[in-house]
DNA sequence: CACCGCTTTGCACACGTGTGCACCATCGTG
DNA sequence: CACGATGGTGCACACGTGTGCAAAGCGGTG
C-alpha cells in the first residue's frame, strides 16, 4: 500500500530548508534548528555533523520565515524627499553604514515631497512590518506626522526640530536657526548691512527657521529687514523642482533693491545665484557676497568656492540610525541637536564702497 | 470547567490579523482572506461586511506572511558602489520610480567596491529571498559575478558590458567605448593632436573601455599615443576615494608632456583637473581643453562649464528595473545598449597656437 | 421523496523557522 | 534491582496568510 509520497520538494528547485537537512541527517527539523544556533542542548557530534551538512548543502536561512516567527524583520524603512539632493546622499550614507554594521537592511523610498506618496510609503512600511522608520524628508505635513505617531511605529526624524508640542517624535537635527545666524553674522562682520535672502517655498518649515534666524540677526544688529530683500521660489505643481534653476531665476529680482550680499536657503540656490551673477556681469564677491547652506560637495567646486554653513550630514545619519537601534532595544533615548559650522570660502568679502 | 482560554492576543498589542477579523465577524479566517481578495466565492453581503470590518479595525495585511506563503517577496535588492556618486544617484532614481509604480520595494546596499562586502550583500539578499537583484556597481570582480550566476538569482547589471563570454548575465548599458570616441573625436575636430587621459584605477573595467576608445580614436587619426599623456589614479587601501581630489592631483603630472587637451574618466576627475588648472594659472579652454564623462549635474555648474559625454542615467535605471520585472514574469528579455551623446560646453576650444 | 447541482463556507494543510514541553535512554546510587 | 536525575531528541504548536477539497445548505426536478 502506497505511502502518499510527499511532494518531494526537489521539483521546483526551492532553496534548501532545515527540513531538507533534517531528512538528510536523519534527525528532526528541531534538532537542525538548534544545532545551527549552537545550542548546547544538542550533542556536540550531532551539532557538528548537522552544521557541516548544512554547509555542504548550501543552506541559507530564510529570513522571511524567521521574521514571521520572530516578529522582527531587522529592516528599517527610509524615507527621503529626493535622491538627487546631495544633502540626502550624505545622510543616507551615514545611516547605511550603521545599519550594515548592525545587520539591518534598509528599505528605500523616495517621496518627492508628494503627500499622497508619503502616505503610501508609510502603509508599505506597515505592510512589510519594518522594525522602525527613519524619515529624512524636507517636508513634514500634518497627515504624515499624525499617521506616523498614531500607529506607534518607532520613528526617528532628521532635521525636523519641532516648534512646540510635537516633541513626541524623536529627532536628530542640526539647528537651522543657529546656522542661519552664523551665516548672517559673518556677513555683518564683513561690513554688510543690506543683506538679501533667497528661500524656497516647498520646504517651508526649514525655510521658515532659517529665515527667522536671518531676520532676528539683522534686527539684533539694528537693521530693519526690507521686504524687497527677500525672495522665495514659488511652489510648482511639479514636485520635482530644481533649486539651482530657482536660485538663478530669483537673484535678478533682488537687483532693484540695493543689497550687497545674499544668504541662500541652501547651496544649490546659492549656485544658481552665482550663475545669475556671472550672466549679469556682477563680480562675486567684489560686488556681491553669496552664502549658502549645507556644505554639499559642489560648494567646494564652483567658482568662486562657496562660503556656507556646514551641516554634519554623515553624523546626522549615523546618530539617527543609532538612536533607532537603541530605541528598538528598549533603551531610553533623547533628542539630539548637533552644531553647524560656518565655512568661509571665496564667495564672501567686504561690501563695495 | 475552564476552557483553556487562548492567549487572547490583545496582550502584546500586535497588529490585527485576519484571524482577529474572523472572530469579530463570526466566520473562519479563510472566508476573511477570500473576502478581502474580492473572491466571488464569498456571498456579496458577507464580503462587504468583512471588508468594512477590516477597514474599521485598521487591518493591514502582513507582507511577511504573504511572502512566505506566496514565495514572492516583491522586493528587489539594489547594489551600488557609492551613495555619494552623483551618477549612481540618477540611476537609482530611475530604478526607484519604476519599482514604486509596480509596487516593488527596494533593499538598498552600498558596496564601496569592497569585495568582502559585495559577497555579504549577496548573501543578505539570498537570506531575505529577494525576487531579483540590480547591480550598479562600478566594479565587478570575478567572485561576485560567479556567485551571482551560480545561485541563479535573476539579476540585471547596469553598465557592465561584458567583453566576451559573460553574456550569460543580463545588462543595460551605455557604450563606454563609443562614448570615449565621441569625446576624443570632438577634441580632434577642434584641432588638438596631443591629448591626455586621466583615468581611475579602482574601476578598471569601465576605465579600460574608455581608455580603449581614447587610444583607438587617436590611432585612427594617425596620432601615436604617448605614455606620458596617460595618468591613472592609484588604488588606495581606503576604498572611499574622492575622484575630484584624484583628478586634482593627477593633472600636474601631465604638464611635463605637451598636451593641449585632456579627456577624463568622469566629470569628477575633470572637475579636479579644472581646479588644478586654476591653481597653476592655466586658463581653460584657451590653454587647455578638458572633457569629462557622465554629465552629472555638477558639470553644468563649474566654471567653465564642462564639455562632457552625457549618459542617459535615468533611462538606464528605468530600463534595468523594467527588464527585471519582465524577467520575473517569464518574458524573454534581451540586453539593451543605449547611446551616449556629446554635450559641448565651455571647457573645450581650439588648441593654443 | 430522492437525487442532483449549485452556492457558500470551513477544515486542513502548506510556507520555513523557533521553542516549550514531554518523552526516552542512560547513568549513578541506595 | 529499583528509582531518580540528567542529558538529548522529537512532537506539536505558533507566527499570518492562501487555497484545494470536502461538506453543508438549498433549490429544482423527475
Amino acid at each position: 500500500m502506497g505511502i502518499p509520497d510527499r511532494p518531494k520538494r526537489t521539483s521546483a528547485r526551492r532553496p534548501v530548508s532545515i527540513q531538507d537537512i533534517a531528512e538528510a541527517a536523519g534527525v528532526s527539523h528541531s534538532t537542525v534548528s538548534r544545532a545551527l544556533h549552537n545550542s548546547d542542548l544538542i550533542r556536540p557530534e550531532v551539532r557538528l555533523r548537522v552544521q557541516q551538512l548544512a554547509q555542504k548543502m548550501g543552506y541559507i536561512p530564510n529570513a522571511v520565515a524567521q521574521s514571521l516567527k520572530g516578529q522582527r524583520t531587522h529592516t528599517v524603512g527610509l524615507v527621503i524627499s529626493s535622491i538627487a539632493d546631495p544633502f540626502a546622499g550624505r545622510v543616507v550614507r551615514g545611516i547605511e553604514e550603521i545599519a550594515q554594521a548592525n545587520r539591518i537592511s534598509l528599505l528605500l523610498s523616495v517621496s518627492y515631497n508628494d503627500p499622497e506618496r508619503e502616505l503610501e510609503i508609510i502603509e508599505t512600511f506597515q505592510r512589510r512590518r519594518v522594525d522602525g522608520v527613519i524619515s529624512a524628508t524636507a517636508q513634514m505635513r500634518g497627515a504624515y506626522v499624525q499617521r506616523l505617531t498614531q500607529i506607534k511605529m518607532p520613528t526617528v526624524m532628521i532635521n525636523q526640530q519641532a516648534d512646540s508640542e510635537a516633541d513626541r517624535l524623536l529627532s536628530v537635527d542640526a539647528d537651522d536657526y543657529a546656522g542661519a545666524r552664523l551665516a548672517v553674522e559673518h556677513l555683518l562682520s564683513l561690513g554688510h548691512r543690506r543683506i538679501g535672502y533667497l528661500g524656497v517655498g516647498n520646504r517651508w518649515q526649514s525655510n521658515r527657521r532659517r529665515f527667522a534666524g536671518y531676520c532676528d540677526t539683522l534686527s539684533g544688529a539694528g537693521v530693519a529687514v526690507n521686504a524687497q530683500w527677500v525672495r522665495v521660489a514659488p511652489i510648482l505643481n511639479n514636485p520635482r523642482s530644481d533649486d539651482v534653476v530657482d536660485g538663478q531665476a530669483l537673484l535678478p529680482a533682488l537687483l532693484g533693491s540695493d543689497v550687497t550680499a545674499v544668504f541662500c536657503y541652501n547651496d544649490l540656490i546659492a549656485v544658481g545665484a552665482l550663475m545669475a551673477c556671472r550672466e549679469l556681469g556682477i563680480v562675486v564677491p567684489e560686488q556681491m557676497s553669496v552664502v549658502g547652506y549645507d556644505d554639499v560637495d559642489i560648494a567646494r567646486y564652483v567658482t568662486p568656492s562657496l562660503t556656507t554653513v556646514h551641516q554634519p550630514k554623515l553624523r546626522l545619519g549615523e546618530l539617527a540610525m543609532q538612536m533607532l537601534l537603541d530605541l528598538l532595544e528598549g533603551q531610553a533615548v533623547h533628542n539630539t541637536s548637533l552644531a553647524n559650522e560656518l565655512v568661509v570660502r571665496a564667495s564672501t568679502g567686504p561690501p563695495p564702497l
